[in-house]
DNA sequence: AAATTTGTTAACCAGTTGGTTAAACCGTTT
DNA sequence: AAACGGTTTAACCAACTGGTTAACAAATTT
């Protein structure tokens, strides 16, 4: 049929790909799959991307770099840490509606290949504590928190904002909830969670 | 050599497959990497667990039977909800201490497989809320406890507690921790985490 | 418009994988 | 000690999987 190069297929394929293997991990993923859903021959996989494992990094390196930017809000920004939570609760889970696989992927798939983390350390715009540490000791010293690490506040912060998305099924199993029930509970925490942290941590 | 039904064999595959499902995942996971290390001829796997698939179950059964008493603890419990909040973080981190790879690999077969979790659901001992639900209230009402429903504090609790597990790689990247002070910090989160939320949600 | 480059396909291939089979092994029963 | 039963093995197999190849088609360059 047509053929000049849309510039389309290697997007078509990289979106396939992002699909299967977010929703089966590169163990389950198979290329003939990503080739059907992109509409094209097998071959045309390797002609644009060598092979399997340069592919998934590519699917895997989208995803890493769709989620860093949401970290650094929190991680740099240059507002209160209660603001900075306020304001990072809200816009997770608000990104999270668009991105529903994401979390569990990069998860998923950096319990897989621990070392594959190190590469992504070099990366620019890697998240990083640092700041956000001296912010919060700075505000412990100033009385407005009261005492506790940056290191322990950030791993909160995370698991309350991303573990409801990791966990899904199971938690929707706990809670005897279907999946609408499930994202209405979603959807009160774009508040809920904040205030339980703030709550729990700020002086007043 | 020796044969008598030792009754060794099929608990050493059990063993074997416990390892090599839970590091790579069912897909990951190759039966002649099992028989390896249960030190048997591949076709031992299947005269004992007829296919991948049943003998998968197998190590997915046992491991949500060890996690499920775990949760109860928490749900069913007759003592207060603080003391069972202290508790269950402080068991519950111990208990990860011996069984590390758990949470991960039961949450990441249940991402690929979520209509597995109806199979539990009838299962005696799977873990309801109802109990804690009516607790919970209860306490609220009383002016023990602040204002939160059930499922959202559940969902906290879980979250505390598991997800520094589940995403240990990406938490040791952005902490820049290595995998001795990260254990430090998991310690401490044994009395902390309970801190945290009790410091939310407890009327002083 | 001929030649070259880029994009695409069908057919193929070698290695792997889950699973099978037929025969051997060995303790127990007869 | 022969027959029997569950246990174990080596060899085998069909299906699948990632990847290659050679030829073809469209676009670009000369």
């Amino acid at each position: 049929m047509k053929k000049t190069k849309d510039e389309n297929t290697e997007v078509q394929i990289l979106e396939a790909a992002k699909n299967v293997f977010q929703s089966k991990g590169m163990d389950g993923a198979r290329m003939q799959e990503i080739a059907d859903k992109a509409g094209i021959n097998k071959a045309m996989l390797h002609y644009y991307y060598r092979n399997k494992q340069l592919l998934f990094e590519a699917v895997f390196n989208n995803a890493f770099s769709l989620l860093a930017p949401q970290l650094n809000t929190i991680l740099n920004d240059d507002s209160s840490i209660e603001k900075k939570i306020r304001n990072f609760t809200s816009n997770y889970i608000s990104f999270m509606d668009k991105h529903p696989y994401l979390p569990a992927f990069v998860i998923q798939e950096l319990n897989r290949n621990p070392e594959f983390i190190l590469k992504m350390k070099n990366n620019l715009g890697f998240p990083n504590i640092e700041k956000f540490k001296i912010q919060v000791n700075q505000e412990v010293k100033d009385g407005i928190l009261k005492p506790i690490s940056a290191e322990q506040l950030f791993m909160n912060v995370m698991a309350l904002n991303v573990f409801p998305f990791v966990a899904k099924p199971l938690l929707m199993a706990f809670t005897n909830k279907g999946d609408e029930d499930y994202n209405k509970l979603i959807e009160k925490r774009k508040t809920e969670v904040a205030d339980f942290i703030i709550n729990s941590i700020k002086n007043f």
